[in-house]
This record gives C-alpha cells, structure tokens and sequence, in this order.
DNA sequence: TTGAAAGCGTTACCAG
DNA sequence: CTGGTAACGCTTTCAA
C-alpha cells in the first residue's frame, strides 16, 4: 500500500515546491473551498463533520493557510515594524526580546527594522509601508514629516524612550530627567560638591534629556561649575572621557555623572587603572540604564534602571489597542526607572 | 486654488485609510495599470514620457507597490524568518542586528522569532510557514522532524551555531571545541594541572560542545580527575558556579574553564570577593565568547572570540544563495574563533 | 450550515 | 512599448 503522504519528497529540491492551498484541501475532503476557509476561522460556522473530514485532509497536505494572502483581502497583515538603531539593541537586547514576545502572544508578528545611519530611515519607512504593517514601535528618532507620511497612511506609532516635539503622538518612555535629578541629589546630600559630567552622542535625545536633568538639578543647587565632556556611549569612550576629565579639570571632581552605565563602567576603570584612585573613596562614579554588567561586582553602579519589562508590555498594548481602534487619542506613558544605590557612589544612608 | 493631495488628511482618524493602489496611479496618469506595474519593476519596458508621467501621479498620491500582493503573484514573500532564544540575543546582539542590515542590503526582510521555551518552536515555524518566508536562520535547536517541515515547504535554512546529527543541513558555526582545546592547551602549556569546567545549560548544544572539546583536551594530557558544575549561562551561576567548586573539590583547581564570558566574569568576582583569590596569581580563569565585558579592564578576560561579522555574513550570503538556486548543495561553514590571551589567565609567553 | 462568486493589489502572459 | 486579462490564495457577501 503506497502512501502518498510524502509526494512532495519526490518533486525533490528543484522547482519551488507547490504548496498545498485551500482549494487542494477542499478536493479531497471534498467541500467547497469556502468551506475549507471557514475552519480555520475563529467564529467558524462549521459542522463537526465537515470540521474533521477538512481538518484530516488539511493535516494529509501539510496545509497551512496563506497568511500573505489573507492580508490582502483582511488588509490587515498581523504584523508590525519594530526600528530599532544599532544602539538601542547593543545595551537593551531586553527590549526586542519582550516586545517581539509579548506581541506574538497577541497574534502579531514583527517585522524588524534596524538603522545603521540616520539618512536610513527614509528607505525604511518605505519598506515598512510597502509590507503594509498594522503598526510601528520605534525606538529611533523621527522627524515629523516622516511621522507625517506613515500617519497618512493610515498607521499607528508608539515612540520608544523618544518623542516628538510639537506633535500628538503615542510614547512610552522612561524618565530620564528625573532619574539624573535624584542622582544628582543623592550625591549633593552626600557631600559631593564638585560635578563633571560624561554625555552620550549628540544626536542622541536620551541622553540629551539626561544631561539636561542633571544639569537642572545642580542649578537648582547652586552648583555651575560643572565641565561635561562627551562620549558615544561605549565603553572605551568612557574610559576617554574620564582621561579627558582629569586632563583638563583643575584637580578632580568628585563625583562623575555619566549618560549610561556602560561608559560609567569606563570611567570606573579608568580611574581606577590609569589615576589610581578609588571608587567611591576618592571619587563617585554613577551611570544609567541598569543593564548586567551595572551589578558585576567589580562595579556595583549607582544607577537608574530602565523598567523595561513594563515599558515594552506598555508599547504592546497601546499599538495593538490602537491597531483595533484607530480613533483613539494619543497617550504618553512616562515610568519612572528604578534606583540603585551601589556601591560606585559615596552615599550617605538616608533612612528617614 | 485647492491642492488636493492632502485629501486623507481630513477623512481623520476613524476608517481604515484607503491607500492609493496603482489603478488609482494609473488612473491619474491616464496610463493602463499594467504600465504602472512595470515602471516599478526593475526590467521595466516603458518609455521616459510615460515613466515620467507614472512617477509624477504616484508621487501625488503617495503610492508604494503593495508588497503583500506582489508577495502573492510573485511566490516571495522578500522575508526571511531569524529564529533566537532569548540566550542568542542577550549575550549576541549584534548577531541579530548584522542578520538584519546585511538582509537589508540584498532587498530581503526579517521576520523576527524569539524562543522563549523549546515547545514554543513548532507554533514559530506554523507561523513562519504561514507567512511565506523564503527562508530560515535559526540560531535555536530544531529536531529533524521540524527540519523536515519546513524542508517540505521547500524552504531553505541555515543552521546558526547549531547542527543537526545524522542530516544534511546548511550551517554556519564557530568551531567551539577547538577553540576550548586551545584554551586548555594554553593553560596546560603555562604550567595549570588542576582544572575545573563550568559547563552550561544542559540543552545547549554550544555548551556541549564547549564542555566536550575541554575534556578531550584535558583527556590527552592525561588530566583526568576534573571536576564539572553547570551553570545556565548568567552572572549568577557563574558566581554560584565557583563557589561550588570551591566547596565540593578539595584544595583549589589552578585553572576553571567556562563555557562562556558572562559566568567567567561571575567566576572571577566570586574569586576575588567571597575567596580572596587574586586572579590570575591564584587561579585562572578562562571564558568563551569575546563579549564587550569580557574585555573590561577589571576582568580582561584570557577567551576565544566567535567571528560575529563573518558569520552572520555567511549566513546571510549561504541563504540568499539558496532562496535563488534551490538546487544548491548543504554547506558547512565553520569559523575558528580569535584567540584572545587576556589577564584572567597565568599564561607563559609563547613567542617561537 | 454550505457553496458560488466577487474581490484584495499585484505580476505575468499575450496580443496589438 | 503598451494594454487587456488571467492568475496568486484567501475572506466575504449572498443565496440556497
């Protein structure tokens, strides 16, 4: 007895193998196509009969449905566009993990985008309008016009840990002025007196609003004196910027505050490696982000961590909501980070 | 005079904005659809007055080619399915990122999967065939049954550090054992006899064969007596890791081999902190991997880098290949990691 | 509950 | 070079 279950094996690896359709499972289950198509709905109007002749035949062809042509005639494609830079993955691989996770837990699959160079994006945005995705969540910067352009089309946006000036738009973010405001009032409480700052790329808006806050605080403490030196948020630019520090401060600062956790981790090293000093006895050293390597021991970062389990669960649920109902107005979640007293910052105990 | 092309502007928020198709394109620019069609294909026969005319009307009405329906006719979807567990990604996300932009560049898509638990896996690869993906890397273990579901759909894929026993597959790896065999060579040769091995996960195969290649080492250096505890990749049981060799073995191992970066470094501060070892005077430690922290002044780890840059290329290039001539062979392709000789270990220089 | 037929927006084929 | 027409594989009326 020959069993045909297996035929295409034979058609071997040449000709791209026909897959099976609902036309196929039809015939041999013998019931219409339409039919065919209603079992694998969810409010299918079936009866238990046809259900299981269909779903036999279905399962003899290996047949799945064609999820690109029911986005053609559903014009939805269950899927969505996640941009992410190079940056954005490298410190917070967390992020694409959960959200890729919790949107598929909703049916809805992601289409990933990654820029490499600003000028990218255009290029981007046309890809992703022309796979006809239900949604983006971006966590790069876009300008309002190309806001504008997907908007037009139709497409809901959740900006990640971003946002756009003078617009209505959708974000989720975390609170990156006041998490630099408590950690620079922790260190003020403490004693600390002289600052230096370590700021992240200029084109970056995180650590824009970082530097700001911490900048607003030490106003606010009548501290002016501060020098701010730049890196590119890695970890030899860290150490750089700590070089740079020392180089052109008059004696050295007590306390440094830096855009993220992975150049204070330089900085850490540096200080230590290359001007002999101690953390903290000799100098302060907090960060930002709270990724692993903040709580090797060997660092022990003061620090604000990103709540990021909640963040992406926040951006899933908007852009799906908004996805099922497009007439929502626009809504910004802010979360505060969490704050990590570690052992990178002379603290005082403040229990009240 | 009224200008008309922002006329989706008002419909607002409400119904499903109706995108221009290129009937409407062909409509406006008093062309047949099928000339529009052509002008945005690549070989496209039209002549300059009418590809001119077709371009100025799409652009008016902001039209892009309906990838999903150009998917249906043309039988490629233009994506690619990229499997990872959360592992891959957290401590490789620049595999990820480099799968994506290299894609990219050859006008291909990521459909982007994340494995949270083995039996996820066979609902990601319903999904993926249902999507029509032209093919597959997967940096997660598939069984042969699932390998043979999707070779059915006569869908290529690349194995990702991975392989499959007893099958002829496409895959790109870093080779692991030889790469621990010169670790353990390294420490051999500078004088290490008592070793320990920090094996990972239980269902990792690159642990495996990480752990696999050590002991063969050690075994024709008539090293046999070597102690092995596991761990599940993360700083924690690195730390963990250590304190149980310290606590099971008697007298202390000269050498501790880890099957990878993050738990060397969670090794390295357990030594140091709990232990008051100093590292590499009193023991050496040795990971796997190449990863940012892994070259962190306080830990400058003596490791084997995988060749990130070059493997995702080959894969990306191996399956292209094979989306456009079915026909191709299976391929292996295996790297050899770069050797990196850090201060975590008591190396003897070995200059010829 | 079931089947026939009309699309969804493209590309592909074939005359002109 | 150009336009008409038939697919692609599905969902969705609309009758039966």
């Amino acid at each position: 007895m020959n069993k045909p279950h297996k035929q295409q094996q034979e058609t071997g690896r040449q000709s791209p193998i026909k897959r099976a359709t609902s036309y196929d499972v039809a015939e041999l289950a013998g019931v219409s196509q339409s039919a065919v198509s209603r079992v694998f709905q969810d409010g299918a109007s079936a009866s238990k009969d046809m259900r299981d002749r269909v779903l036999s035949a279905a399962n003899k062809l290996g047949y799945r449905p064609n999820a690109i042509a029911r986005g053609l005639i559903t014009q939805r494609s269950n899927m969505v566009a996640v941009i992410i830079t190079r940056q954005t993955n490298l410190y917070y691989p967390e992020v694409l993990v959960q959200l890729t996770q919790r949107f598929s837990e909703h049916g809805v699959r992601v289409l990933l985008f990654t820029l490499e160079h600003e000028r990218d994006t255009d290029s981007v945005l046309d890809q992703l309008l022309q796979y006809q995705v239900d949604g983006v969540v971006t966590a790069a910067t876009l300008s309002a016009e190309q806001m504008g352009t997907i908007e037009n089309a139709g497409i809901p946006v959740i900006f990640y840990n971003r946002t756009l000036p003078e617009r209505l738009v959708n974000s989720v973010r975390c609170d990156q002025e006041e998490g630099e405001r408590w950690l620079v009032s922790e260190l003020a409480n403490s004693g600390h007196k002289r600052f230096a700052i370590v700021s992240g790329p200029a084109d970056s808006s995180v650590s824009m609003e970082r530097t700001r806050g911490a900048l607003q605080k030490l106003k606010e403490l009548n501290i002016d004196d501060v020098m701010i030196v730049s890196g590119d948020y890695s970890y030899a630019s860290g150490r750089a910027a700590f070089a740079e520090i020392v180089d052109r401060m008059e004696g050295l600062p007590d306390a440094v505050v830096v855009a993220n956790d992975v150049m204070a981790i330089g900085c850490v090293d540096e200080a230590r490696e290359t001007n002999n000093l101690r953390v903290p006895e000799d100098i302060s050293i907090v960060g930002f982000d709270g990724v692993g390597p903040a709580r090797y021991a060997a660092y022990d970062l003061t620090t604000v961590r990103q709540p990021v389990g909640r963040m992406s669960e926040a951006a899933v649920s908007m852009l799906i909501e908004r996805i099922e109902n497009p007439g929502l107005s626009p809504e910004k979640r802010v979360f505060s980070g969490d704050r990590i007293r570690g052992g990178s910052a002379r603290l005082v105990d403040d229990e009240a």
